[in-house]
DNA sequence: GGGACTGGTCGTGGTTATCT
DNA sequence: AGATAACCACGACCAGTCCC
């Protein structure tokens, strides 16, 4: 499988092609692609969805990607290094937001508004690399950032496949979990219900009825995804990742991972980084 | 010596079945 | 939709061991 590496915080380039050039690739950084024309399909992972004008992909590191086009297409590809988004200052655990949108094959961005600033932002992004001008490397780290906080909001209003309620309550309910995962405090039956006038006593059955899955196997899938991913793409020890999650330790932070995974954190960490 | 890990106890809070 | 109660899983805390 062929695999791609940048080494630089970012890069940014126009591509206008009728055939993807590279089937399946593996990367070490994050991507996103605009798409500006054209027709095909995208796939991430085993995952296929139609393409079309307007659509902003993001690829992972840890998502294979390719493009099935069907006519001539024109694409803005950004793609930004780890550290760079470990380093943005502006949004707490950006990097793990981003994460999550792993295995979606569908653009991003679902508000309406969002799409046309991001569509301007990409048309801004188009010009810097078409003509070469003074500050120009500034200019795109503003754009770049911007667009980073977009992707941001909309992925965190992002709801589990699992969950085809209509129900706007439960919509909620999924976003203010995502939003506080970090702070289990706010994340207890007696706030939620609190928060959405719902009886406590009741939330467990409301949303195991709405998601298919009980609240707290919900939390605890998120919650796994967001760690093991802090423990693959950061050099923060395990202690400060237990800290960070809101663990009391690492000795409880370990407990629930190996329940969870069957091996320790660090061993994880270990296993990962051989492959 | 510091970080990583294990195991035990206890209290809290979530799940679930049942009922109104 | 919401209340109740029993059960049990989880989190907090602590003591101790292992290992680089």
């Amino acid at each position: 499988m062929a695999r791609e590496n940048i080494y630089q915080p970012f890069e940014v380039f126009y591509e206008r092609v009728d055939c993807c050039p590279l089937q399946n690739r593996l990367f070490n950084f994050f991507e996103f692609v605009f798409v500006i024309s054209g027709e095909g399909y995208h796939i991430v992972n085993e995952s296929k969805n139609s393409l079309k004008e307007g659509d902003l992909y993001l690829i992972t590191p840890e998502d294979t990607h390719s493009f099935d086009l069907t006519s001539l297409s024109e694409f803005l590809v950004i793609r930004i290094n780890t550290e760079y988004i470990n380093q943005y200052n502006g949004i707490n655990h950006l990097e793990s937001v981003l994460y999550y949108a792993s295995h979606l094959a569908t653009s991003i961005i679902t508000d309406s508004e969002d799409k046309e600033l991001v569509k301007q932002l990409a048309h801004c992004l188009v010009q810097t690399t078409q003509h070469p001008k003074t500050y120009n490397c500034d200019l795109q780290r503003q754009y770049i950032n911007a667009m980073m906080i977009i992707a941001t909001r909309n992925l965190t209003s992002y709801t589990p496949q699992q969950l085809e309620s209509k129900d706007e309550r439960i919509l909620e309910i999924v976003a203010y979990i995502q939003q506080n995962i970090y702070n289990l405090k706010q994340l207890t039956a007696q706030v939620i219900g609190d928060r959405f006038g719902l009886a406590p006593s009741y939330i467990g059955s409301y949303f195991f009825n709405q998601c298919g899955e009980t609240m707290q196997q919900y939390i605890t899938s998120y919650r796994l995804k967001l760690l093991k991913h802090r423990l693959l793409f950061s050099d923060y020890r395990i202690g400060e990742i237990a800290q960070e999650f809101y663990f009391t330790d690492e000795s409880h932070a370990n407990k629930f991972f190996k329940k969870h995974e069957g091996l320790s954190m660090s061993a994880f960490r270990k296993a990962q980084r051989k492959l």
